[in-house]
DNA sequence: GTCGTTGCAAAGCGTTTGCAGCCTA
DNA sequence: TAGGCTGCAAACGCTTTGCAACGAC
């Protein structure tokens, strides 16, 4: 039986307020401001059967830890700033990956990471 | 002054050799097989300076340590087996991923990982 | 002989696990 | 009260680093 606590309640409220993927460091220092003794254990506990729950999913990132989101509900990809490295969704896709493919090959899935600056950063920089 | 050793020439010859990717692991056993008392610290350092050098570049993937190439010539993705996780190089890229952006935000790289079956697994698993 | 490179072992870093105590149901 | 959950500390896997010995020049 699965048991509602503090530490589990907390993170699982700060993953669906905040409104991208967060890392797990993040989670950390924001559930800390709530609960004073939690440990980091707890957080990868709390996230790993949110997961297993399908609450949350991880978004696995290119040489980076994983950052975690509310389960998606639609297919969507990911934009990383390259400035001040925060991960946003991009709720669309590109169609026409399987033409890449050499010949004999089978796509199943397919990850795309876009890298650049976010409005804000570009917004920031004019300034 | 960089000095020429048996072990970086290993090393550098597995890369060139191999037609894909290769991780730290792969190369270190590969090269263990002609330099019997290779440690894992030799592989690592020489692979960051040949990358130093420009002579190999790192492949990063989303949740796995990074693997090994010797360096592009053009721009292009990679393809991860589900079946037996070898990477292959994909030559081609797609063009619309500009409008996938949200306004404001610019592009500046990109990366596309393909997955699935590749064509030897194909091949296996209709025999 | 100099000093860049090596192998070993120890240290890092992010993540996981063992365990006694806590707290929800 | 039972047993899932927590915090702590130790263990983990991959990678990096310190250091004395080695070997290319």
């Amino acid at each position: 039986m699965i048991r509602v606590t503090q530490q589990g309640n907390v993170i699982r409220g700060i993953l669906e307020k905040s409104g991208r993927p967060l890392s797990p460091q993040e989670i950390y220092g924001m559930a800390r401001r709530k609960i004073s003794g939690l440990g980091i254990a707890t957080v990868y506990r709390n996230l790993k059967s949110l997961q297993a729950d399908g609450l949350i999913a991880a978004v696995e990132l290119p040489g980076q830890p994983p950052r975690w989101e509310v389960a998606p509900q639609n297919h969507h990809h990911h934009f990383l700033c390259n400035s001040c490295d925060k991960l946003y969704e991009i709720p669309a896709c590109t169609e026409d990956l399987r033409q890449l493919l050499p010949e004999g090959y089978i796509l199943q899935e397919h990850d795309i990471l876009l890298r650049g600056k976010c409005a804000a950063c570009v917004a920031k920089s004019n300034s």
